[in-house]
DNA sequence: TCTGGGGTCCTAGGACCC
DNA sequence: TCTGGGGTCCTAGGACCC
C-alpha cells in the first residue's frame, strides 16, 4: 500500500501562482492578516525554519518571521489544485481513497513499490507542478508513518520487519492517533515509547482508555492495521458551520441572530445534497476559551426545521458571558 | 501559544425498558 | 415496596486528524 502525501501543499499553491514567492517564507492561514485572530494553515519550508507550523497562532507566526509572506486561505484554488492531483492519481491501476486536500492511499499490485512510487511522484509533477512524498507499507498504518520519513520529495518503505528498528525508541506520540493528552496519559502508566506500549497487555490499557481505545493503541503501537483500501466515494456524517469572532459578541440577541444565519448556510447545503437533518448541535466558545455544545433532534423535515432546532439549541444554554465562536452542525440520518 | 474551520470517532453517564 | 442485572439509546464532551 502506498501513502502519497503533497509537500507544504497550500503553500506550494500559492508558489506556482505566484513564483516570486519561491524560496521565500509563505504562511497561509485565516484571512492573511496576521493580526487577527487565527491560526497558521500551512507554513512553506522556509517558514518552518523560524518555528513556524500548522496550528500556531497568526500573530506568533508573525514575532517568529516577521518577513514572511501571510496569504488568506483560498479554498476553492486548493480543492481545484486538489482534484487535479487525484484525478492523476486515478488514473492509474489503484484502488485509490482520498484523505482531505492533499493525502491518498493506493492500494497497487508490484514487485517494485519504490519504481511505483517514484512513477507517481514524476506523473503528479507533470501534470500538476507539485511535489510530493510517498510512503510505502503493508498495512495503511505503516504506509502513513513512512510518508514522514520521506518528506521533503522522497520515498520510504516501513514494513512489519522494520517497523521496531525504526519507530520502537519513539514516543508514543508519534503514531496517528496518539495526541499530546494520550501520550501524556499513556506516560502516566510508565508507557513513554512505542515499543512499551506494543508490550502492554490491551485488557489492562482498556480499563485506563476505554474499551475500544486501550486495545486498538497497542494494536497501532504493533504496526497492525487490517483496514482496506476503499475506492468507494466517501459520504459525509455531518455539515457544519463555524466561526471565531474578531470581537467578541456581548449582547445575546446578536447571539441569537448569528445562530440563526449559520443555520441557515448549513440548511442550505443540506438541502442542496438532499439528504434529511437527524439533529442539530450548536456550539458556543465562552471568552477565555471555554467551549459548550447542546443538540436537538429535528422532528420533521419542513422548510426551517435546521434553523428551528438551532434555537432551540441554543435556547439551552444560561451562561450569558462573551462570546468568541459560533458553530452550527447539522448531522444526517444514519442509514 | 491568547489558541481556525472542516470533520470523525469514542466514552461515560443517565434514561428507559424488560 | 429501600430496590437486580442486562441491554440499548441519547447526549455532552473529549481527543484527534487534515
Amino acid at each position: 500500500m502506498l501513502h502519497v502525501d503533497l509537500d507544504q501543499f497550500l503553500a506550494a499553491v500559492e508558489v506556482l501562482r505566484d513564483p516570486e514567492l519561491r524560496g521565500r517564507p509563505v504562511v497561509v492561514g485565516g484571512d492573511g492578516d496576521p493580526a487577527k485572530r487565527g491560526v497558521v494553515s500551512t507554513a512553506s519550508y522556509e517558514a518552518r525554519e523560524y518555528g513556524v507550523h500548522s496550528g500556531l497562532p497568526l500573530r506568533t507566526a508573525a514575532r517568529r518571521c516577521p518577513e514572511a509572506v501571510f496569504l488568506p486561505v483560498d479554498r476553492p484554488a486548493y480543492e481545484a489544485a486538489s482534484a487535479e492531483v487525484m484525478a492523476t492519481l486515478r488514473a492509474s491501476t489503484a484502488v485509490v481513497e482520498v484523505l482531505g486536500w492533499d493525502e491518498a492511499f493506493l492500494a497497487v499490485d508490484t514487485d517494485d513499490p519504490e519504481a511505483e512510487a517514484a512513477e507517481i511522484r514524476r506523473r503528479v509533477r507533470e501534470a500538476t507542478g507539485l511535489e510530493c512524498s510517498v510512503g510505502i507499507g503493508q498495512n495503511k498504518l505503516q504506509a502513513k508513518l513512512a510518508t514522514g520519513f520521506g518528506k521533503p520529495g522522497g520515498v520510504f518503505r516501513l514494513t512489519g520487519e522494520t517497523w521496531f528498528a525504526v519507530l520502537g525508541d519513539r514516543p508514543t506520540d508519534a503514531l496517528q492517533g496518539i495526541g499530546r493528552k494520550t501520550a501524556g496519559r499513556l506516560r502516566e502508566l510508565g508507557i513513554d515509547t512505542v515499543r512499551r506500549l506494543a508490550e502492554t497487555d490491551p485488557g489492562e490499557l482498556a480499563g485506563h482508555l476505554g474499551p475500544a481505545t486501550g486495545p486498538w493503541l497497542v494494536r497501532i503501537a504493533r504496526g497492525e492495521d487490517s483496514s482496506p483500501v476503499t475506492g468507494t466515494p466517501y459520504v459525509a456524517r455531518s455539515r457544519g458551520r463555524e466561526v471565531t469572532y474578531q470581537r467578541d459578541l456581548e449582547d445575546w440577541d446578536e447571539v441569537r441572530a448569528e445562530v440563526e444565519r449559520l443555520a441557515r448556510l448549513v440548511a442550505d447545503e443540506c438541502a442542496a445534497e438532499d439528504r434529511p437533518v437527524a439533529r442539530v448541535v450548536v456550539k458556543v466558545r465562552f471568552v477565555p476559551f471555554t467551549t459548550r455544545t447542546h443538540g436537538q433532534a429535528v422532528a420533521a423535515a419542513t422548510g426551517s426545521a435546521v434553523e428551528q432546532a438551532a434555537l432551540a439549541a441554543l435556547a439551552r444554554f444560561t451562561t450569558r458571558r462573551p462570546v468568541r465562536l459560533l458553530g452550527v452542525r447539522a448531522e444526517f440520518d444514519r442509514r
